[in-house]
DNA sequence: GTCTATATGTTGATAGAC
DNA sequence: GTCTATCAACATATAGAC
């Protein structure tokens, strides 16, 4: 049996194969082809509406394919998830750290561009299946799974907004108040990405993010003000 | 053991105590504690996340009772949301004629006031359970079972609740920027109603009417104005 | 890495006695 | 109206060949 020889080529650091992933170019395509089709049919039937077999079928991938990956279905959604959200939670990041790294204290409106100029992001087209999916998985089943992601996701982002907001607003007004319009903010944004079913007899909204976010930023604005007035009256 | 009123008199308009069905008092006992258990049930893990068995038992009935009342896990679910949201639609209504038909045209805040005010009634307690599972059935699976009950249930009611803001707001504003509005509106509403799982480090916001309903007329109405000035200004 | 085959449990729905 | 018993279909997950 020939020793193992110390060639340069096996020089440790040289070639660190797999840090984290993309093992193999066909695997690497299977993950994703998995991701794709998870991603569509979560977004129509649910999580507990879909069975694994529907998503690798669609795939064009085995049951157990999906298992190797993803160690099952909860790994899936939990994957599914991951891969949308977190450019939206790296956008708003980036962009209030622009805002705050200027001389100046940003306004109101400056904060909610940052954080929903990201949510309609990656372009028109693409938006739309995107935003679609991650709304509606947020507001589904099953909570004990999704709750987490969410809060180890969003946690941060929501706290800085939050300290963004309460210092573009009036001094003084009250934590509790400003908590709460934020998360109608964050009710309107979710409505606007059209997560729900058709809901009245009015023709659908486009997602066209040119035309959505800057009156998602005025509405919200306007309210955010009027919520910290009408406290500062009292 | 109080029976039901026995009495076949029934005066028009005075109190019909039961609109359509009453089969036998066990039979609506029946019915009812299926009602009580799916709504729990759907609310908690989501319709296709709950199994029939799961709710009968929980009712103390038998999965054939289920098919027998409401001809299966469908009708179910259908029976449980109309429960809950024909009050709230019904109230909306009533709330907006006693405002119409009064002398003097209705204020913004007026017409959301009527508009939101029912989406919290029941009275402090039980609104938190019902609030919760409708908010979260409306955003959840199946959108082709849903969509068409909230269809016919809010069709009329949004169209009435439009023309009436469309009254409120400084003459010319387009009717398209009202309905964009009135679905941020609804997106407020429904996030406040605590439908989603917990999303943020902050603690629950209690579902009190008293508290949630002005706050949520004043961010409105504000976001409203503000979105019809703007396009004025254009 | 990917497959087939299978283990093991659950589902929604129904038939028929009472 | 309500029950028990049972159906066929399908679920997720795993074992082991290649």
């Amino acid at each position: 049996m020939p020793r193992s020889q110390p060639r340069p080529e096996e020089l440790p650091g040289a070639l660190p194969p797999v840090p984290s992933e993309h093992p193999s170019p066909s695997a690497r395509s299977t993950k994703e082809s998995l991701l794709d089709a998870a991603e569509r049919l979560f977004a129509a039937r649910g999580f507990e509406g879909t069975s694994l077999r529907a998503v690798t079928q669609a795939a064009g991938q085995s049951v157990s394919a999906a298992h190797y990956h993803f160690g099952g279905k909860r790994g899936l959604l939990r994957a599914t998830l991951e891969r949308r959200l977190r450019p939206v939670v790296e956008g708003r990041l980036r962009m209030l750290d622009a805002l705050e790294a200027r001389g100046t204290a940003p306004r109101v409106e400056e904060v909610l561009e940052a954080f929903l100029r990201p949510t309609f992001g990656g372009g028109a087209e693409a938006a739309g299946a995107r935003a679609r999916f991650v709304a509606a998985r947020l507001f589904s089943d099953p909570p004990e799974l999704v709750g987490p992601l969410i809060r180890e996701l969003f946690g941060e982002v929501h706290r800085r907004f939050l300290d963004a907001l309460e210092a573009a607003l009036p001094p003084g007004t009250a934590r509790r108040e400003i908590e709460l319009g934020f998360r109608m903010v964050v009710g309107a944004t979710v409505q606007l990405l059209g997560a729900q079913p058709p809901r009245e007899g009015t023709e659908p909204w486009p997602a066209v993010p040119e035309e959505l976010v800057p009156r998602l930023v005025r509405f919200t604005a306007a309210g955010l003000r009027a919520l910290a007035a009408a406290e500062q009256a009292r």
